[in-house]
DNA sequence: AATTTTCGGTAACATATGTTACAGTGAACA
DNA sequence: TGTTCACTGTAACATATGTTACCGAAAATT
């Protein structure tokens, strides 16, 4: 293993606030491997067996739903440092509920599930965090669900723009994803989403210059997610 | 406490394969309290604090979100002997993602988090199953949202009433809902169920009376799930 | 038995979003 | 320099689902 790899690993969240060696040992004591995929691999699909913890050491993964035609709703995106389908790995059925694409190269380590138990119950700390990251990918599932079922594209939009806003503190945000991939982000198509865009130009809400946006009327956006 | 709910909680699966006589002794400690809510009430609101694990000793709890307008999607329903929310118990933001109500009458069980930790920690057993229903958890609400996003009330119906068969073992289930229920399950509006029910007994894939469903032609039902 | 409430069907209409197809732009690349 | 390819906008059209309103049946309640 390199040692950025190492270095992602121990600073994964499931090992915050524990000692580094601790991780080290826990690598250097056999069992764990290295998995490596190319850009756009499918590296798992939705109902795969999940048996070993996996973590990502190097690249990007998105966890998505992918439709028979190839209609896709993307749940999240997983960078180095982080764990996979913490959950799944004590599931009833273990199972993965969704389809994991590499978005860039990626390497990932394994960790093997009686492993992890074990660490879950000798190190309090780590049972802390991997509680915690349990309780986090379920808010977030539970808000992507919400998202999906109870907004229009519209309103998608206005939380996207309003929060990309805020991050990059300023009324000219910058989208950091293309179109297509937003489109894929918000569950729908691109033409749909285009129009959209488009609407709101219209409407003297924003302004685009491709991925370049500017909120023209802040308080418009507002309106949309408030008083729909 | 009644001697009923005693038994459900001994009985909640995060007490499986434990002596009941300790889950006794836990509940003789004190910190722990016994909660009532009339049917229909809002026990809690999404975005509200979760700081105790609840436990349902008596009654059904819908675990639901609802929009402005009153739109309803039904996430699941949680019985008597079931854990609320255990993942969000030990989230970064401890705080609920769905509405419960109360479907009937309830009484809960609170247990303080500090408890539960302690739990965790001691009795392995209860570790194992504290993580199968986080995964658990999970797994329903991913397939929730493949659900919603990627199936039309036909579908829906189609893969609900092929479940409803096998499990009734009937080719003539009867829906245990109401169809108003179902259109929240369904996360639709009754009308559009309705007419969706409407089409396919024209197409003489099903036939009615009430709730009492009769399937007339299951390939027709399962075609609908495999070609679209 | 009478009355109220819940539930379910239906119809006309509105609307959001998907579908398909085409064309333009810019960046990567040979 | 020219060519491909990924990304984007747009338009005409199709379709699924929501909205509203009404009525009747069934079930619960008095």
């Amino acid at each position: 293993m390199r040692a950025g790899h190492l270095t992602a690993l121990k600073n994964c969240h499931l090992f915050d606030k524990m000692p580094g060696d601790k991780v080290e040992r826990l690598f250097s004591e056999g069992g764990c491997h290295l998995h490596s995929h190319n850009r756009g691999a499918i590296i798992a699909f939705r109902g795969d067996a999940y048996s070993d913890l996996w973590i990502i050491v190097e690249g990007r993964i998105a966890a998505e739903f992918q439709d028979y035609s190839g209609k896709v709703l993307k749940v999240e995106t997983l960078k180095e440092s982080e764990a996979v389908a913490t959950s799944i790995l004590f599931a009833p059925e273990n199972v993965l509920p969704v389809t994991l694409t590499a978005e860039t190269e990626v390497h990932m380590c394994s960790i093997p599930r009686g492993r992890v138990i074990k660490l879950l119950q000798q190190e309090e700390q780590f049972l802390t965090n991997f509680l915690q990251d349990n309780g986090l990918r379920l808010s977030i599932l539970a808000e992507k669900l919400r998202l999906v079922q109870f907004s229009s594209i519209r309103e998608k939009i206005a939380s996207y723009l309003l929060d990309q806003a805020d991050k990059q503190a300023t009324d000219s945000p910058k989208l950091s994803v293309t179109k297509e991939t937003l489109a894929e982000i918000f569950g729908v198509t691109r033409p749909s989403l285009s129009r959209e865009f488009s609407r709101l130009c219209g409407e003297q809400v924003l302004s685009q210059e491709g991925r370049q946006i500017h909120i023209l009327d802040r308080s418009a956006l507002e309106t949309i997610l408030t008083e729909s």
